[in-house]
DNA sequence: AAGTGATCATCT
DNA sequence: AGATGATCACTT
């Protein structure tokens, strides 16, 4: 068992201790962080997550800022297969359902989310152990302007639909990078939302997710230039 | 209730 | 098989 890493002062402190991991399996890291590893993670969704903030220092805990707030870097982990594809979405924040009428892209909690993030790949398909599953190459990332495009149009089909009262038109198909799906704990949580002839409704609350299309070509396009 | 971390499980 | 809609745990 090691001491909870603090946070890295650098991105170079922090890539250097993001790939001094990768190749370690999530045994290996629960040992070190002095936790149990959970025999799936049916009830424990967020673990791999949690594991790699302690590990690489990360601040924030769940409070609304960046994993590491002195960096403005985001962290996240993704599952992928051996080929090194994304096994799931990856949520990026709440998708706002009132007061968002007039917020562009650029001030948006998800342009804002994505402007840096650390990607941290886990090799977890579901036939190996949760114990078993190993922690990939790390990947600095900031959407290109083609990317950054590519968003914007899909931000903005959805938030027009949300401010124009379509938010229970919106499925996960809406939107070609950028989709919008349920965030809450069950199907009968329910949050304010603008109906259609602009009255305020009770709707189920909704995230902002990237679909696997959008990470798959961040991933492979870090490998290529590996 | 809303935010953090995501994966599960059913349907197509 | 893959994506969609639903769900789990914890913190504030």
């Amino acid at each position: 068992m090691i001491a909870k890493p603090s946070a890295p002062q650098t991105e170079e402190e922090l890539m250097q201790r993001a790939q001094s991991i990768a190749g370690l399996n999530l045994q290996q890291l629960a040992q070190l962080a002095n936790v149990p590893v959970p025999d799936n993670l049916q009830r424990d969704k967020g673990w791999t997550g949690q594991l790699l903030e302690w590990h690489l220092g990360a601040t924030a805990g769940s409070k609304p800022v960046p994993d590491f707030e002195l960096l403005g870097i985001e962290l996240k982990t993704i599952p992928v297969n051996r080929a090194g594809e994304p096994l799931e979405t990856t949520y990026i924040c709440v998708a706002p359902l009132t007061g968002c009428a007039g917020q562009t892209w650029p001030d948006s909690p998800v342009r804002i989310k994505l402007n840096r993030v650390l990607w941290v790949p886990i090799l977890a398909e579901r036939s190996i152990a949760v114990a078993q599953r190993i922690i990939g190459f790390p990947i600095l990332w900031s959407p290109t302007v083609q990317e950054d495009l590519a968003l914007q149009a899909d931000w903005e089909e959805l938030m027009d639909m949300i401010v124009l009262g379509q938010v229970d038109q919106i499925t996960a198909r809406t939107g070609e990078f950028l989709q919008i799906r349920p965030k809450a704990a069950n199907s009968k949580v329910r949050t304010q939302g603008i109906g259609a002839h602009g009255q305020p409704i009770e709707t189920l609350p909704r995230g902002f997710y990237l679909k696997k299309n959008f990470t798959r070509k961040i991933l492979t396009d870090s490998a290529l230039l590996t």
